[in-house]
DNA sequence: TATTGTTATACTCTATAACTATA
DNA sequence: TATAGTTATAGAGTATAACAATA
């Protein structure tokens, strides 16, 4: 009620307590703001959907693709993650606690570990693609099915903005 | 050369080190994936281009909301960024020493700070608007004019995710 | 010598509780 | 009693150096 006088029907007087929204345009008009409010707002939404399956965004990234090359050395899968090395030990080591995956000894290079899901990682990887798949329906009633495909190659084509 | 054999010729054998590339098709199938890899190039990039003037996104974004709105709470600043107001706290501690924003009381409520650009950090914002042009340019190069609008388009609608 | 996995460590971001001064 | 700014703190995520085992 600050900022409201005495004079009765007084309604285009000047504001006294400005607290109508912000001018945003100067950071809604860049891609990099709105680029990254919404990469938080798509996790923090898959973190909702997920919290049941207790995986975050980078576990289910990890064993998903775990799933799918079997066998790959550790370094390969942090490598295509853009996971450093030291910090996908800790990683690995939660994913193995919890007999998702495991890190097998190679007879061919006894340095490297082969990475595989467990059948319990297996089946849990099926239950969280049918989760994910429910985030993408969404995303496509907010967005439009080919606005989401145009949306996937623009932020891919993006990625060739890295040095 | 490991994977190579000694029968010459003999390009159609089946690869011993298998060290093509990861099937990833499972992540860069759905949204999530390449949005964060995205948001993570750009901010990249926009690290390099902003060097010079020593900015993180976050610097650049508060400057240019300070500056397209000064007067304003230190509350309302932060909360328009999504920024918590504790962490928002040190951000502010650090533009004011660099002498590009200040803190100034307001008679009318004493406990709030009304924000504002200096002269300096007018000039910086000035300098950082066009800096931050130049990368606005390289991704319409990247991905094209009418892309680029769809893409800030679809992104903002995205935030709507979010409980 | 180089590579793989690992440990240790530091730095940034983010989230929450609690204090103070004002309202 | 509630709000604005602040302090303290803890938890993630990320980056680098260095080591042991193996190639």
């Amino acid at each position: 009620m600050a900022g409201r006088n005495a004079g009765a029907g007084a309604e285009v007087e000047t504001r006294r307590d400005p607290a109508g929204p912000l001018d945003m345009s100067a950071l809604t008009t860049i891609v990099g703001y709105p680029l990254r409010r919404a990469q938080l707002a798509v996790f923090d939404d898959f973190n909702r959907r997920f919290a049941a399956l207790a995986l975050s965004p980078a576990q289910f990234s990890t064993l998903a693709l775990i799933g799918a090359n079997p066998g790959r050395k550790q370094s390969e899968i942090a490598g295509a993650l853009g996971i450093q090395r030291p910090n996908f030990v800790a990683m690995m080591d939660e994913l193995e606690r919890r007999g998702l995956a495991e890190r097998l000894r190679t007879p061919a290079d006894r340095r490297s570990r082969a990475l595989a899901l467990t059948p319990t990682g297996e089946a849990l990887v099926a239950r969280a693609r049918r989760v994910q798949a429910e985030q993408e329906t969404e995303i496509e009633r907010l967005i439009g099915g080919t606005s989401r495909e145009l949306l996937i190659a623009a932020l891919t084509q993006l990625t060739r903005l890295a040095s």
